[in-house]
DNA sequence: ACTATTTAAGTAACCCGTTACGCAAATGTG
DNA sequence: CACATTTGCGTAACGGGTTACTTAAATAGT
């Protein structure tokens, strides 16, 4: 066999590996959909699908949904807009807001977009050898970091052994 | 609770979700480095440990232990370069590679490093529960995806549906 | 020996996400 | 009502990684 070094390194290249994983998922979604000639970006799918489940959404919102930074969604509704599948509207009772929808032109897309990634989808579990087992483990890694993280313990484990 | 999206969205949130755990290991290590004061970044450590191995190594022989791409040592190894961590030497026997290892100044850190980094492993094996699941999982999904990856699955499910 | 091909590395152009900071609008408080 | 604080969101500066392209050196092959 290959030697794969970040296995070798054991709980230590557990975020490496973590990283690695993401990214072929990524890249390789991203070479699907140039293959099959969409004009979408991977990690679009997860607003695509948030905004057809609430209509409308600010940026907060979504950010806090998808438990990721603020700037981050900024960035993809961004790029999502400049290729018109994001319609904006300022909030009337907010004027800080904007109240974020899909275009007509994602609605209009969205069905063929959806058989692929049914297709993905069937493919991801695949990969998983249709076990939910690794969903199952990211929420415990996901649950033990949001009542400590990472620095918090680490400290703590010095903390506890120096004196 | 709260409502996480990305959990919700099922297999079609994995990708996300490594990614935003392996962000979530990044930066908190990140901070813990800076809270002791140590001049290195986290994913240093996978550099650090193979040199430690194996002493000499091309930028080339690293990219495939790790499996990374080489763009992506070339830019690591020139920041710890920068910070006076990696020592260069041209290879004599082909003027194409330069033989790299760590340099006095790393040797000399290294067991300070050290016992930050056992502590960090420890504060990762709470995180994994004392519990070496998410690794094997994580071993599988990179089997099956060297067999193949997950554009080469889709298509081949497309494939299969169609006619 | 002398081209043709392969290989090692570096660079550019992108995508991703984070923290730090700034500004304007909304909300709280004396 | 005026001043202070909070909240929404846009931007800048970083760090990570990838693919595509280029250059130079080593290796193949006739």
């Amino acid at each position: 066999m290959e030697e794969d070094f970040l296995v070798e390194m054991d709980y230590a290249g557990l975020t490496a590996r973590l990283k690695r994983l993401s990214d072929a998922f990524v890249y390789s979604t991203k070479e699907f959909y140039k293959s099959v000639d969409l004009d979408i970006e991977p990690n679009w799918h997860m607003i695509f699908l948030i905004l057809q489940k609430n209509e409308q959404m600010t940026v907060m919102e979504i950010a806090e949904a998808l438990q990721l930074s603020h700037p981050a969604i900024v960035k993809l509704i961004n790029k999502m807009k400049k290729r018109g599948y994001i319609k904006s509207e300022k909030d009337p009772e907010d004027f800080r807001k904007y109240q974020l929808s899909l275009s007509e032109k994602a609605l209009e897309k969205l069905p063929e977009i959806e058989t692929y990634w049914e297709a993905g989808n069937e493919a991801v579990a695949q990969i998983m050898n249709h076990n939910r087992e690794i969903l199952k483990q990211l929420e415990i890694l996901e649950q033990n970091i949001a009542e400590a993280d990472f620095k918090q313990r680490t400290e703590q484990i010095l903390k506890t052994n120096k004196p």
